[in-house]
DNA sequence: TCTATTCATGTAACTTTACTACAGGCTAGT
DNA sequence: ACTAGCCTGTAGTAAAGTTACATGAATAGA
């Protein structure tokens, strides 16, 4: 919304303009304003600003507060802010669950939907799959090795250098490498990589968009998290979701489906074998 | 807003319950209705459904239309809806990043400070801190080995029943388990819980309210998530970040506050060293 | 440079909306 | 059965949003 005010705002007229910049300056007060208020802050007059709405696709002034509200409610209450020691617990956990939500936002709207297909069907038709990353992304790929064993397709996940190497080096043509590399600058990583795509395999990176791991890649999912929040903590979790989709997108297109989605979608009974899976 | 309205409605005069029940009933549509629809739908005068929006503590209908889309608006797009074959890539991807998101709204919502205090309080003074888990919790306790390893606090995660037995047995006083566990049933990690108690040392816990786990230990931390999506796949993201939230209180208590906060908020110089701290 | 035309802006009138004061009617206690 | 108190709807009011129209500014053509 508030995005949508600033693309538009240099087509606006001028006195147009004078509103979207109030908007712009002070987005929570507008809500509560009249039409006659803001007008006057804005001095414009009251049409001027029904104008101005329906400018920016709004079916009037009604609609627009309704509209600001409901944007200001889903942008505002995730924004990341760095912690402090005079945080109370409370303060605390919810910064840091916001920046966390903030940063699966984040991801869910930059991963580009084209990537993705091809990398589910790049998984869909290969004969093996490995899932290679170290430090915290070793994590994510064991991570995903466990959740694709659930839904029955077998798979192996590496951490170590000389070991994934071994491997890169030894798949038969058209597997896919899954490379899992918050910076995607890791140099075992970059190296196994290339040996699995000469081998005729496939790379699907997970990666920050630029990184030398995307541009050697066959195919690959941008998990950018804010810069603010920069940190292995953060990315972590986009990385594992984008891996949740991978497996959902794969089991849905290989396994047979109704009893396979509800497998995902709702557990089993509840008892003590459910997360009794070893490592 | 929603659980606002519902648990208000036994004290709600009779018509205005009429409205609630509307409201909860389609809670999306409202936003657009004026007093007057409102008022026709549920069958009953204008004035009664501005009492009921006084009673839900709002200053008004239109005050009440406002909170109510903002409301909406921070709960609805991260709905948890079923996966299906047919999805495209898009949709799919949504799906799957608006459950995870949902999941850490909720566990956000629900964590109480209270024991999160004393869980930070009891790390805080524990000579010695280990994590078990199982399966994907494995995991999530290897997580936060890493993570405060990286803090500069040494742990130890267990996952072999074996190994954290022998190890829960032989405790100081006063160490600290974090025991994790989705389902709080799996009976190896209640054993060496109770061998770590039995030792003087605390147990916190990260699992469903009123499971077994949770009554034997110190201090339970809840991380619920929606019926919905009661799967690992959801419960590890929220076990993750109450892990986070643990390492990050801790550390803010601990360390030289400062120094410590800032690499929690910003990484370092993003180069390959980043990411390459071995499992 | 002057004029005509078009577009932007404000004024004024209108409609709808939210809200308030009051009165009728139901419920409950005696 | 009667009365007191409270819930509920009717009627009225003020203010809000919206629309039609007219005036002013700006631009282009002669």
């Amino acid at each position: 919304m508030m995005t949508r005010i600033n693309a538009l705002r240099p087509q606006l007229r001028r006195s147009e303009q004078k509103v979207a910049d109030l908007v712009l300056a002070n987005p929570e007060t507008v809500t509560g304003l009249s039409i006659a208020s803001l007008a006057r802050d804005a001095a414009v007059s009251e049409p001027t600003v029904i104008r101005f709405c329906r400018a920016i696709g709004c079916n009037g002034f009604q609609d627009f507060k309704l509209r600001m509200a409901a944007s200001l409610a889903s942008g505002m209450p995730f924004v990341a802010s760095a912690v402090s020691a005079e945080d109370s617990a409370e303060t605390l956990s919810g910064k840091v669950f916001d920046r966390a939500i903030a940063c699966l936002v984040q991801a869910r709207n930059q991963l580009n939907t084209e990537a993705l297909d091809a990398a589910v069907e790049l998984l869909n038709l290969a004969p093996r799959i490995e899932f290679y990353g170290h430090g915290a992304s070793g994590l994510v790929a064991l991570d995903a090795q466990h959740k694709l064993f659930r839904l029955g397709i077998p798979t192996i996940a590496c951490s170590d250098p000389h070991v994934h190497g071994m491997s890169a080096a030894a798949l038969p043509a058209n597997s896919v490498v899954v490379a899992i590399s918050h910076t995607g600058r890791t140099t075992d990583l970059l190296r196994s990589a290339e040996l699995a795509r000469e081998a005729g395999a496939h790379v699907i990176a997970i990666t920050a968009c630029g990184s030398p791991l995307a541009r050697m890649s066959t195919v690959a999912l941008y998990a950018e998290v804010s810069e603010d929040a920069d940190t292995p903590m953060l990315s972590r979790l986009a990385h594992l979701t984008v891996c949740d989709v991978l497996a959902v997108g794969l089991a849905l297109r290989r396994g047979p489906a109704p009893a396979d989605t509800r497998q995902l979608t709702s557990q089993g009974p509840p008892n003590e074998r459910a997360d009794s899976h070893g490592p």
